[in-house]
DNA sequence: TAATTGGTTCTCTTTTAGGAAAACCAAAAT
DNA sequence: ATTTTGGTTTTCCTAAAAGAGAACCAATTA
């Protein structure tokens, strides 16, 4: 792993930039390229040399929004954590943003009975954002037919 | 403007929660619901009781990520702000965040040889997002022509 | 039963972000 | 030439976030 310290450093910075915490960013980003894409509690302590709190609520908080999940191997009860690549930006999570963000255009659109160009532009943006959420779940099933498509090959 | 206080309260919440800073996200209902959707400086210093750095902050940050944008009218110096519905999120700034999170996954991948399951799921989200930065002008180029129809019938 | 392991939670400190207040500045008006 | 207008920039303060360190706790092991 400490060859990818800079690496890490460096990707890091963009997941920081997409709103992870310094901790957060740099956990997920060892847990992809750490052996077996796991890794233990113990061993992201040692590798950052930060507390255990530190890890703790990262790993916490990237749990909570589906992008790590933890096992247990063999009933022992120490976890491997692992990034959780199908979960992440699931379906729900974007429909939930697309959905929180037309519903207010559209309220304003109403609250604001002007009927003018304005009015026009809120709705088409609506529109979009409507579009949007009807098109990306058929984008999302084309996508699972090229990845079974794939499982089949092999 | 008084009667929207409790409804530009509300929205706020939504847009700060997608990361607007608290007079950012302010500004930005406050201009949608204003007298021809658009407002002076002073206005909004005035109507929220903050100072004038908040609002210029504010409009500055809602400027750069192209939010809002000011004009003058008749060579006047004061500016009127508006938001700015069509560039928003403009399919650059989309392409941009999905294009630095595949980059990510696939340089992960290569780092990382080792032909194993995760890299067939880093490979799968790293097409998923490629399918999306192609996907989606394609929605943009039909979203388009619904409007272009709109303003025909006009 | 005591000690160890694998964390979590609590309290305290440090850092950062957001905003206030005042100084500042360029353009326009007087 | 001075004042006013329409902001911007700078400095400072406060509050919130991130993390350290220690205490804690439940499961396991000795």
């Amino acid at each position: 792993m400490e060859k990818y310290r800079e690496k890490i450093e460096q990707h890091s910075a963009t997941m920081e930039s997409m709103g992870l915490t310094p901790v957060a960013a740099r956990v997920f980003i060892y847990l992809m390229l750490s052996e077996e894409h796991q890794a233990t509690f113990e061993q992201m302590v040692d590798y950052f040399g930060v507390s255990k709190s530190a890890v703790s609520n990262a790993l916490k908080m990237l749990e909570s929004v589906k992008m790590v999940d933890a096992k247990t191997i063999g009933g022992q009860r120490k976890r491997y954590f692992s990034v959780n690549m199908k979960n992440m930006f699931s379906e729900d999570y974007l429909a939930t943003r697309i959905k929180q963000f037309y519903t207010i255009l559209d309220d304003i659109r109403t609250t604001r009975k002007a009927d003018d160009d304005f009015n026009g532009e809120l709705e088409d943006i609506s529109g979009l954002y409507k579009m949007m959420l009807f098109e990306i779940p058929l984008i999302l099933e084309r996508w699972k037919r090229t990845i079974a498509l794939k499982q089949q090959r092999k």
